[in-house]
DNA sequence: ATGTAAACATGCGTTATAGTAGTTTTTAAT
DNA sequence: ATTAAAAACTACTATAACGCATGTTTACAT
């Protein structure tokens, strides 16, 4: 079963936030990248939008795929359960991101989870309404295969680190990784984690990361104060990992 | 610079072997699925037909996309490089398979080597060719979006695998999945691999690998003469790495 | 303000994995 | 068939990473 968060609206109402894809400021969402471009009215008319508060899971592994969301608001951690109950964190989302995806077609169940990190609104298309759309709209599922083969790319890239780097270099990977995603707010990353949970998506254990922090701290590459975590010098850790990413963009 | 290896024929030729979509016998291929559903004659006609002797290197990391291979027979590795040289070996690739996807569209450079374990034949399509055709022909892009979907479910399967799994499970992983993927031929996996190929794509090293294979022998869970690797019973090998399979096909 | 749980931190013993070196076997070429 | 090269194997050593125990700080609810 999936769990229902609170649906806010079928439609924007009168009097409430408006939530509606016409009036969406995220430049990087892929429907609203193709409203000009012949997407259906009526199809955008179709999402419900929902509220999770902070830790709310909206995706369970494992529960039927029944659609697709996409972040209005708030950030979101993806994972997959492993033994012992073990995490790993797949990415952190934001908004405009898709999530639910890796089911889609193919997959009849969920083989991610995902959770709120903060305050979360989301768009919720349903996996018919989905999939009618895209083969009607060329130009739409042309994106979603760029989106796709992009994400395949970050994802055996990712295979690569966890399985070349040291733990040393995978935290300072996540990092950086957060920094780019998520930008600097006053002098300290704009996501605050847990270290547990960059341990999660490292690769790694929580003690290992707490232990990399301080030295990484004695070396004067970050600052750490509780979750706040400031980067001294992109550089400088960029330099560490910089034999890893020969093809690369960066 | 790409490779450019032996382009045996852009049509087939009068008397050569016959490697046109319409005589594919390659049920898996996208292709060949959509070639009844309205796929453009002219693009199929488009395609370039080359060959590539055992170890050859067919893409290389770091040359400019130009286009997309399809492999009409053969098997063929795929992987990246990583510091000092190591490999990490994404997947195996057999008949019917797409290689070079990965960069399509965003990406300008290919972010994967490709290199023949056998004598293969591979079917090319110009990026521009195939762009045409998608944005034509929604119901092949759709295929193609369910293909990337389980692509990525796969390998994002595959981190979590490397980061949780011991050595010994990794190991069991990959003779499954060789196992799964090509099948047995006389009682032994019908795809030859050396203990460094296993090793690249578990993400461990050679004497590792050398060392399991002994202790599964020991065990009795596996034969092994050179090359030639024998599963004795599939189920006892699948059981020691369930539970790191719950919500899997399998 | 106070108590309680969660998160953070550190030291230390243990284990899994990797690296080195030297030997044997297999593979493939002449 | 002979030989050279590559691959497979084994034992030993080194080390990175982990788990555990224990203490400290921080966050948050009452």
């Amino acid at each position: 079963m999936t769990l229902q968060p609170n649906i806010v609206s079928k439609k924007s109402r009168k009097g409430a936030t408006d939530f509606s894809c016409a009036s969406c400021k995220n430049a990087n969402c892929l429907i609203q990248k193709n409203l000009h471009n012949a997407l259906n009215a009526t199809f955008v008319e179709q999402k419900k939008t929902l509220k999770c508060k902070k830790g709310q899971q909206f995706i369970i592994e494992g529960a039927p795929v029944n659609g697709l969301f996409f972040i209005l608001q708030g950030t979101v951690k993806v994972f997959r359960t492993g033994i012992n109950g073990r995490e790993q964190i797949v990415r952190f989302a934001k908004e405009g991101e898709i999530i639910g995806h890796r089911g889609f077609g193919t997959e009849e169940y969920y083989s991610i989870g995902a959770i709120a990190l903060q305050e979360v609104v989301l768009c919720y298309f349903s996996k018919d309404d989905l999939q009618e759309t895209l083969l009607e709209n060329p130009h739409f599922a042309y994106d979603m295969i760029l989106f796709y083969a992009n994400e395949l790319n970050k994802s055996e890239s990712k295979v690569k680190s966890i399985s070349q780097m040291t733990v040393r270099e995978r935290v300072i990977d996540t990092l950086l990784y957060i920094h780019r995603k998520f930008g600097n707010l006053r002098g300290f990353l704009n996501l605050p984690l847990s270290r547990k949970e960059y341990a999660d998506y490292a690769g790694t254990t929580e003690e290992q990361v707490i232990r990399t922090f301080s030295t990484l701290k004695k070396e004067g590459l970050i600052s750490a104060e509780g979750k706040k975590i400031g980067i001294a010098n992109v550089q400088d850790l960029k330099n560490e990992i910089s034999e890893h990413n020969y093809f690369l963009d960066t």
